[in-house]
DNA sequence: ATTCCAATGTGATAAATGTCACTGAGTTTA
DNA sequence: TAAACTCAGTGACATTTATCACATTGGAAT
């Protein structure tokens, strides 16, 4: 999927690259997007949240990928309606949206490598709305924690409960009971800022 | 936003027209998808389900809306995710893939409507998690019921209020319950398959 | 090593929603 | 009109998640 990205080294002359630290805000809500977000190295998590108070991770970007809402918020001149946050170092090209309509008009891999994109983030969300209305704490806190493992590629989690409660949208006693619970059924191993999946899992 | 749709007088000549019937279903779930349903008249609603029994309405679409998850699907040769049922008499053209393509090569109108379809999309899909994520049903059901008017044209709603809850994904009992409620409140008019919304709500 | 602090563990309780059981009202059909 | 059926109203109770309060623990800082 990621070798979908035509031309992918040359992607930096197309704008300007900048380095992000973890926990770096790289899109902003409702702030107005001019250029589109794509992800060289690390990854971002994409999330909405409501009074700025909870939130909700959507989905996450890899190296490759780009944020469709940044994309179709710059196409029409709209505000991004989530926001990305760097999970890990993570460097992004960011292309202004001028560029990028030259580039898909005169070459439909361009095109190609957008709808692709949409595919999957479309998928994803789908993925979402079907965990948060049909599954329970349980069943999301496990998908989420081997989604976490597959971005990061280690089955070794780095995260507080308070952080996982934030991402789930819930609160952090929830995610407390439920992990010692799934500790107890031998699904996960605990430590401080740490949660190791087990191969049973 | 309908009038985007390029040359829609001439849609018929691109693909197969279908009259539905209220409850009908246009596209199921899992299903290989090769031609591209636009709707004509009348309304859709996308859904997604659980195990065939709990269901999740996503978004409507209205005459000149197409599904973007079918086109999707449908450009690489994937199955439905969703499934989309007619909520009155509905007429739908079904475009196939290939003439889809060469009408967004050749037309950038095509594209452009397109792209404006999954901008709409996108958002009520984000609407639809800030819904579930964040609200209780006593606001999603408002909401709900105003969506429905908004697409029926008449505040004057013919449901059930079991209907209501297999689309919200919630008991009948749940709506009975808020609907009441909300009648005390003055927001709505009850009666036997009928909800009215007044002015105040 | 002692202190301090963030992270975690856990009980008690509340709130929202789900489930069950049943009643009754309005419609349709025989 | 009388049955039969669908839809709606409602009490009682279960389950899931949220909230509050506070104890404990592991590491970092001094």
């Amino acid at each position: 999927m990621n070798q979908v990205l035509p031309d992918r080294s040359s992607l930096k002359n197309y704008g300007i690259t900048k380095t992000f630290k973890a926990g770096d805000e790289i899109v902003s809500e409702d702030a107005p997007v001019q250029s589109i977000p794509i992800v060289l190295r690390g990854s971002l998590k994409v999330m909405q949240s409501d009074d700025e108070f909870r939130e909700m991770v959507m989905y996450y970007l890899q190296p490759g990928e780009t944020c469709v809402m940044s994309f179709l918020a710059a196409l029409y001149n709209d505000t991004s309606k989530v926001k990305a946050v760097a999970e890990e170092e993570t460097e992004v090209v960011f292309i202004p949206i001028g560029k990028m309509r030259e580039l898909m008009s005169k070459d439909p891999k361009w095109l190609n490598y957008v709808f692709q994109i949409y595919h999957k983030r479309f998928e994803e969300l789908l993925d979402v709305v079907n965990a948060i209305a049909f599954k329970k704490m349980d069943e999301r806190l496990l998908q989420f924690l081997e989604k976490k493992a597959e971005v990061s590629g280690s089955r070794d989690i780095k995260i507080t409960h308070e952080q996982l409660g934030q991402e789930l949208s819930t609160a952090r006693e929830v995610i407390s009971r439920l992990l010692k619970q799934m500790e107890n059924e031998g699904l996960v191993e605990l430590g401080r800022n740490r949660i190791t999946l087990t191969s049973r899992s």
